[in-house]
DNA sequence: CGCCGGATTAAACATGCGTTTAATGTATTG
DNA sequence: CAATACATTAAACGCATGTTTAATCCGGCG
């Protein structure tokens, strides 16, 4: 229903067949992936398999519009709530929302087949990511990093990726998923030990932490003394 | 009666063409997926695509046979090195070796195609962590948790997804992906903010654990309509 | 030798795909 | 009203896929 309404890029009055096509569309990849067929799409759209080529070009075409109609979603919904954490949190809020879970499970089948869309969402969240964390170091709730960008990065390749891992095996396990039931799960089984980690840590005591940073001193002392390369094979033992 | 004796026995000397078909598929699916053209696979073993079918029934027997096998090499070269972590590391050790880089790749595909495969190696990842972690505590070097099992898991899913996306989207990004150095790049990128997190955690207070186990609490005592406890500093049991 | 069974191949088959083409409907417009 | 432009469809095209069929090769065995 208020899909529908369509101000994305610079077709003006699609709100008619046009979008109707591209919802079915999304809907039919996000349930299906983008192996779906064309036809199987235009049976969604209630149309014939011509008319979606003659409104998109070809089946890229029909992606590429998707592709761009969900960023535009995302980025008016992360608009919408500026005060929210980002993209990261706006996915899960979209998820709660019935009304978005084609889009959630669009951007999950997205990520998994590793094309431009999930790179773009993700480097948005890598940034929002640093941002974020940045306010609470200021804030002082947050340890501060060695490596900020790192840690953003690799905060977000985590959580992202444990969520892509964790929503294909559940949708491996029973098709269809309800995105709603699986993001709650989700959350409740890992919510303890994410916050034990985060709060706590894992080790006992920095001796990990401080035999790599020794060892990066090392490495680039040596760097400036003379250009060597470390080849392998020195330590092998078990 | 035919006798099988190539059958995942000893892979060294199986110069059959039967073993020569199932290594290239591995090689092919690892390359190009699984939707790779049994025909393409056929050209990489030299034969003809007919004879792949006399030989596996179908393309989903060749899968079959390919999982299989995979799995075998991992258990075989997880018995070799038993001291080892578990299926985490002897992965990372695999695909150290270029005679086993099809191997990762294999796995990493069947683990982004969400089929039994990739499942059932995370479930024995999971379950070696678990002990892995559990020698930790007994040692000292790791901390305790309220729930081994669940941290267990969620470290598993939460290394195990990102490594999985990071080699995703550096396989979007150039292809063909070496695995070598994506795996070298890797952990060069992350091990610094992996160790701070792992020694130092990430907020620096735990009143976020606290409330959650607090409202935990409260969720119990509800159920029990007993007793209250003051303070969450002391361990819980669950 | 003869022949016989499995290995192997080339070719055909059926199907589904994305795409194209030509025709038909339909509405707006001059 | 007629004509023009666009939406829409049914059908066919070309291609790639997995699978099957029939024929050929080839080594072992009576």
């Amino acid at each position: 229903m208020r899909l529908t309404n369509d101000d994305a890029g610079d077709s003006r009055s699609d709100l008619t067949t046009r979008a109707r096509i591209r919802d079915a569309a999304i809907a039919v990849f996000a349930e299906s992936g983008f192996t779906a067929g064309l036809r199987a799409i235009a049976a969604a759209a209630g149309v014939s398999p011509g008319l979606v080529n003659h409104h998109f070009g070809s089946k890229d075409g029909l992606r590429a519009e998707c592709d761009k109609y969900v960023l535009d979603v995302i980025r008016r919904r992360k608009a919408e709530a500026i005060a929210t954490p980002g993209p990261a949190q706006a996915m899960k809020d979209l998820a709660e929302i019935d009304e978005y879970a084609p889009l959630f499970a669009y951007i999950v089948r997205s990520f998994q087949a590793g094309d431009g869309l999930g790179e773009s969402l993700f480097e948005q969240m890598v940034q929002d990511a640093e941002q974020y964390l940045e306010m609470g170091v200021a804030s002082g709730q947050v340890r501060p990093s060695r490596d900020p960008a790192a840690r953003a990065r690799y905060l977000t390749l985590n959580n992202v990726g444990a969520m892509l891992l964790y929503m294909q095996m559940r949708m491996h396990r029973d098709t269809p998923i309800d995105y709603r039931e699986a993001i709650r799960d989700f959350a409740g089984d890992l919510a303890l030990p994410a916050l034990e980690l985060y709060s706590e840590g894992l080790f006992s005591d920095s001796s990990m932490l401080d035999a790599y940073l020794a060892t990066e001193d090392v490495a680039a002392q040596s760097e400036d003394a003379e250009t060597r390369q470390p080849d392998s094979t020195t330590e092998e033992q078990k």
